[in-house]
DNA sequence: TTTATTTACGAAAACGGTTGCGAGAAAATG
DNA sequence: CATTTTCTCGCAACCGTTTTCGTAAATAAA
C-alpha cells in the first residue's frame, strides 16, 4: 500500500491536511500558488489518493458490479467491453462476479453488494433464478439495479434487452420458408424470460404456419456437460427435428459435430440457426445463419442507464426499458 | 449505501461498537452469549460490514486487479474464468480494466493500482507496450504483479505462460512435415515476447529444415481494423505462403475470409495452424489445427501464484516461472 | 480473607481522506 | 482611519471498522 498520503504532504509542506485536501480537489479556497506547489509535490512523491478513505467519507465508490452466469459465451465477453467503455469514461471501476448459472452464487454476491462496494449493479441472472427477493432487498437498500440480456420478471427496475419474442418468430419464419416442417427449438432453461421469450416468439409463428402441435419440439438443455450427448440423442431418435434454432452460442459446436458424427447434412437434413454473435459463423462447415445480438450495444446501453440511476437518484429506473434489435443474418446453414 | 452499521447494533444491544466487532469477528474476548445476540440482531437487520471502512483500517483490499489488452479474445475470457475461480475460493474480489492494447491506458491503469485498491495485479500487457517503469513501480510500492500470458522483459516477477517457443517451432515443423516450403507467421506485436518466442521457434524451425531467408515471411498485423485487408494483400501478392501460422485466434477469421474470397483452397494451397482456444475450431471449414492454449489453467495457476505473494510477503515472486505447455491439435486445415 | 487470575467488555486511537466553519491577514470600501 | 469584504488557510468532526489497552467483576488460588 503506497506509503505517501496526504499527511505527507503536509508535512513536507508545512501546510495542514485540509489544505492539501482542497488544493488536490481545486478547491477556490486555495491559492493558485500552493496549488501549485501541492500538485507539483504530489506528482514528485507519486502520491496516489486511497480511494477507500474517500468512499468511506463520501459514501460512494465509484464502482460497479457486473454479476455473469458465466463468461464463456462470446456473447458476454462483448458486452463487458460495452460496459467497460462507459465506466472507463465515466471514471468508474467495474468488478466481475460469475454465478456459475447457480441461483445460490448470485444471491450471495447481490448480499455482498449492499455492503456499499458498489454504487450500483448490472446483472444478467443465471438460469437457475426464479426468485427476485435478492434484487429486491438490493433495490430497498437503494442500490440501482439494471437487468441485461437475461432479465427477471415481477421485479421493477430498468432492463436492456434485444427483441426476444420478435427474433424467436423470426427464426422460426425463417426455418419454414426454407421448407422447414419439423422445426425444433434448443433452450437452456424453462424460466429464463430471454429463452421463454425467443420460444414464445417460435411457438407463434408455428401455430400461425398451422404446424402441427406432435412436431413443435422444444428440447431443455440444462446439462452444460452433457450437452453433446444430450443433442445426439436428439438427433438420431425417430422424432428428429429438420430444423434447428440453438437459443444461445454454446449449442451450436455440439450440434455441428453432432450432426457430422451421424451424416446429417446441413442445411440439407437439417437447418441450423443460431442465436450468436459468434465472429466465425462465416466461416463454419456451413456458414452459419445466425440472429446476431447487439452484445456491446446492449453493455454500453445497460450501463449507460445505471450510471444515470446513480448519478441522479431523482432518475426512475423502474419504468425504463431498452430494446436493441438483433438482426438475422442468412447464410448457408438454413440454405 | 447500506444504512445499518455496527454503531447501530450497539445501541440496539446497548453495547459498545468494540464489542460488536469483536463478536462479528468470534472474538475470544466475547462471551458466547453475546456472541450469539450480536449474530441474531446483525441478521435480522440485514446487517453487512462496509469493506472499504475495514479495507482502510487493516490495510488489505481483498481485491485484486486484472489488466487485459481486450476480452474479445476467447483465451481472456477463459483465463478470467481461471482467475475468478480461485479468486473466489480465497473471498478476493476481481476488478477488470481493459488496456484496448494501448500503452498509455495500461499506464494509468497502473498508477491507480498504487492507490491501495488492490492487493495485486495481474497483468497480460499489450501490444504497446514495451517499457518496464510503469510495472516496476507497482512492485516498488509493494504490490505484488504476476504477468500470464503476455509477459515483459526485464522485470523481476512472476510469469505465468506457454511454451511459447516450443509451439512456434511445433507449428512451423508441422507445416514443413505437410509440405509447406513457404510459410509465413502472422504477428501482431514486434515487442511482445508472447509473439517473439513463438516468431523464434518459427524461425528456428526453418533454419533448421534450410528453408531459404526469403521464403521466411514474417508479417506484423498492428491495424486491428484493417486486419483483413490486410491479410487479403498479403495472399493476393505474388508472394504468397503456402503455409501460415496465426500468432493469435483474431487472425483466423481474416485468413479464412479471405482464402475463400480468393479462392485459395485450404489446406491445398493455403495451410493454416492458428494459437486458438476457440471452441468452434473442429467446425470450421475446414476444421482448423490449433495449438490450443491452457487458457483456464493460466489464469488459475497464476492467479494462484498472485495470492501466494499477497498472504505471505515472504514469499519471493521474482524467480518463479510457471509455464503450462499447449497442445498441437490436429485438423483438416493442415492436412 | 487476601491476592492472583481470568472473563467480558468499553474507551479511544487509529486508517486516509473530506468538509463545514472559524479566523487572521490582506484588500477594498466608506 | 475605521469598517467591511475577500482571500487563504487550519481545526476538528466525520465516514465505519479494527485493535490496543485498561478495568471492573467474577472466579480461582493462596
Amino acid at each position: 500500500m503506497s506509503r505517501v498520503n496526504i499527511k505527507v504532504l503536509a508535512d513536507q509542506l508545512q501546510l495542514s491536511v485540509s489544505t492539501i485536501s482542497k488544493a488536490l480537489r481545486d478547491s477556490y479556497e486555495i491559492s493558485d500558488e500552493t496549488k501549485k506547489k501541492v500538485l507539483e509535490l504530489a506528482t514528485r512523491l507519486n502520491y496516489v489518493p486511497n480511494p477507500y478513505a474517500s468512499s468511506l467519507r463520501k459514501k460512494k465508490s465509484k464502482t460497479i458490479a457486473v454479476v455473469l452466469p458465466e463468461v464463456a459465451d462470446n456473447f458476454f465477453s462483448l458486452a463487458i467491453n460495452g460496459i467497460q467503455s462507459v465506466a472507463e469514461s465515466k471514471g468508474y471501476h467495474v468488478l466481475i462476479y460469475l454465478s456459475h448459472e447457480k441461483f445460490a452464487n448470485e444471491k450471495t454476491i447481490l448480499e455482498d453488494c449492499q455492503s456499499g462496494r458498489v454504487d450500483g449493479v448490472l446483472i444478467s441472472i443465471s438460469s437457475e433464478t426464479n426468485t427476485a427477493d435478492h434484487i429486491n432487498k438490493l433495490q430497498a437498500n437503494n442500490i440501482p439495479v439494471v437487468f441485461f440480456d437475461r432479465e427477471q420478471e415481477g421485479i421493477e427496475t430498468a432492463r436492456v434487452t434485444t427483441n426476444d419474442f420478435d427474433c424467436g418468430f423470426l427464426a422460426a419464419k425463417h426455418l419454414l420458408q426454407k421448407g422447414c416442417r419439423k422445426p425444433a427449438f434448443f433452450s437452456i432453461s424453462q424460466s429464463l424470460p430471454i429463452c421463454l421469450n425467443r420460444e414464445k416468439g417460435f411457438k407463434t409463428a408455428l401455430r400461425t404456419a398451422g404446424i402441427p402441435e406432435q412436431d413443435q419440439q422444444i428440447i431443455y438443455c440444462t446439462d452444460n456437460d452433457g450437452l453433446y450427448k444430450q443433442v445426439k440423442t436428439i438427433l438420431q431418435g425417430n422424432q428428429r427435428p429438420d430444423g434447428l434454432i440453438a437459443s444461445v452460442e454454446k449449442i451450436v459446436t455440439p450440434v455441428y459435430l453432432a450432426s457430422y458424427e451421424l451424416n446429417i447434412r446441413i442445411p440439407n437434413d437439417l437447418k441450423v440457426i443460431a442465436f450468436s454473435t459468434l465472429d466465425t459463423a462465416p466461416i463454419l462447415n456451413p456458414p452459419l445463419t445466425t440472429i446476431t445480438q447487439p452484445a456491446f450495444e446492449i453493455g454500453k446501453a445497460a450501463a449507460t442507464l445505471l450510471f444515470k440511476g446513480i448519478e441522479k437518484s431523482s432518475f426512475d429506473l423502474t419504468r425504463e426499458r431498452v430494446i436493441i434489435p438483433s438482426v438475422l443474418i442468412e447464410r448457408q446453414s438454413t440454405m
